[in-house]
This record gives C-alpha cells, sequence and structure tokens, in this order.
DNA sequence: GAGATGGGTTTGATGTGAAAACCTAGGTAT
DNA sequence: ATACCTAGGTTTTCACATCAAACCCATCTC
C-alpha cells in the first residue's frame, strides 16, 4: 500500500483534485470573475460535460461553492472557498513559468501600484528568498525518504544486505 | 481559432506541458535528486510506460534532459534543466497549497537556515505581497478580455460596451 | 408559438491510463 | 557457459476518461 501509489506527498495530494487538465483553468476563470458555466465554457475551451463534471468535483473538494443568484429558472453560479482563493499563488507561479518558458509574449499583463508583479516566493519566517540549495527536506512518511521508500523491516523492497543467493523463494 | 481552444493564456500553454497527471511528479522527483527512471518509476507509482511517455515529453517541452551516465549498457538519467529549475515555486506553491488543504499532517518537511518554510508570493520590483484586489489584469490578446472573447464581428455577444474603437479586425 | 438563451445531461466514438508481459543488453554468480 | 538478475524501456490488453455533438427543460423575447 506504501510503494504501490507512490510517494506520500501533498504535490500528489493536491494534483488529484487539480491535476486535471481542465481544473485549474476553470478556477482561472472564477478568479478572473467569470462565475457562470458558460462563461467557464467559452473561456476555458472545454467541452460542457467537461465543465460540468469538474465544477462538480471542485466543489466537493471544496474549492468552489455554488449560489443560487435567480430562483424562477433556478441558476447557480461558482464562487472561491478559501480554499479557492488561496491557489492564486500556485496560478501565479504557473502564470510566470508559462510566460518565460511557453509563450513569447505573455497574453496577460498583471499589474499591481502601477507596475507588473514579477512573482517571487520568499520565506515568510525569515523575509529572505529560498534558494533551493539551502533547503532542508526529511520525509515525514515513516516508509519513505527522500530517494524512495525504504525497507520497512517485513516488507521486502530491498534488502539491502540481502544474502542474495538465498533470498526469498 | 480564438474562441475555440479557450483563453488565450500562459497558464494553460504551461498544463499543455505539465498538466498531465504525472508530469508534475517526475519533475518533483528528479528535484528530490532521483534521477534515474526506474528510480522514477518506483517513487511516483506511475506504470512504466507512462513515465517513459512522459520523460521523452518533458525532454521535448526542455523541461529535463537526458544525460548518458554509462557506456557499456547505455543509461541515461534525467536532469534538470533551467526551464526545470525554475518549476520549483510551481511546486512550492503546490505543496503549500496541498498541506494547508489536503493531508492533515505534510508528508515531507522543507526548512531552510534551521526553520521551516513558509512560502509566500511577493513582488520582486516592489517587495511586497501581491493582494489579489490590488492587482490590475489586462489582456494582451486582441480579441479577449477578462470577461472573454469580444467583437466576434457578426457574434453580437455584448452590444453595449461594443463600439470601443470596434477594433476586431 | 417560434426561436434564442442558460444550464446542464446523455450518447457514441476516441483517446488515455493502468497493469502486466515481453524484449534487449549487459552484469553476476556458478 | 549457463542461468538468473537488473535497468530501461516497448507492446499488449482492457477499462475508464474525455471529446464533440445532440438532446432536454425551463424561461425570455419577438
Amino acid at each position: 500500500m506504501d510503494s504501490k501509489h507512490g510517494r506520500p506527498c501533498s504535490i500528489a495530494a493536491a494534483l488529484s483534485f487539480l491535476g486535471d487538465r481542465w481544473a485549474l483553468l476553470a478556477v482561472r476563470e472564477v478568479i478572473f470573475g467569470n462565475h457562470t458555466f458558460s462563461e467557464i465554457v467559452r473561456n476555458t475551451g472545454a467541452p460542457r460535460d467537461r465543465v460540468a463534471a469538474r465544477l462538480k468535483s471542485l466543489v466537493a473538494a471544496g474549492v468552489l461553492e455554488q449560489r443560487q443568484y435567480q430562483e424562477h429558472p433556478p441558476r447557480y453560479d461558482y464562487h472561491l472557498t478559501q480554499a479557492g482563493r488561496e491557489l492564486v499563488p500556485v496560478l501565479s507561479a504557473l502564470r510566470a513559468w508559462g510566460d518565460k518558458w511557453v509563450v513569447e509574449d505573455p497574453p496577460l499583463s498583471v499589474t499591481h501600484h502601477g507596475h507588473p508583479v514579477r512573482p517571487r516566493v520568499i520565506c515568510e519566517t525569515c523575509g529572505g528568498p529560498v534558494h533551493e540549495d539551502e533547503v532542508e527536506k526529511t520525509s515525514n512518511a515513516a516508509d519513505w525518504d527522500l530517494a524512495g521508500p525504504v525497507s520497512v523491516s517485513k516488507n521486502s523492497k530491498k534488502p539491502p544486505a540481502a544474502p542474495k543467493g538465498s533470498a526469498g523463494r
């Protein structure tokens, strides 16, 4: 159950909700202020049923919430929850990367206080930049370290000093 | 060609390379220092053929590069390019979100200078935080604004604001 | 009452993912 | 030299997700 599904990881967990082709684009549209189903369909370019399924799963995941904005024909639109609002840094990072490495000219300009936003990740505790060669990562999962699954006594994933000849069968 | 494929957007462009279920997990493993095919297969939990396909497309996309580390049986491992290295903020943002909203206890602890890293996005120009309600987004794409595609000539999407120069084409 | 519009759901065809077997080529123990 | 093992994939099979398009239902407009 451990090595079967890969490393336990928040990134993988997040991607299980957001790793779909359209999920983040739907969130993008809601962030942009386009809240209705039709707007999301039109602006993402996704098939209607995909948008319907994705909005449903995003609501179930707690990223979006439905609000009824009209009674007579009951109509709902979609709004960000707090979890959804906190996806903005993810989308900013993706946009910055795409702007730099995929497209030539950014299709969208983001400014604040009169100048372009240049997103950068810092550590809120110390206020300093996060250099990849200074960070230290430690796995909290029992059976995993950075290199992969570690031998779990009874689980013979990799007996390091195994007596080669007499192993297993 | 415009509204058919959705809003022109760096996020969508980036996701066309990275939006697959396994792509970012493969990049994660390389960042963690696991460079070989087998390690990536084992640690992501992805099927071998998916890993093979994804590594190939990530190399084609310029995110990873292959290096031959052995001659006799020719063996290659995978390393980050500059574009790949700059995906670290994306993964940091995803991990922060997953830590907060998906998992209970973070499976991985990241520290630097002796304290946990708390990633936060600031604007590198002004050094200040980026508040979503202060940013101003303007579309550079000719036929799109934040609300969606504009002036599709014959399509009367929004008559009231139509005569804004009637730019179109 | 005939369309148009919003908000979806249903329906086949197609693509993509998972799992396991298979293949190649060199290493290693016997 | 033979048998087995490992790395690094490719192929095959099958199931499920995705797509495009059609359909549906209710309301609003003409």
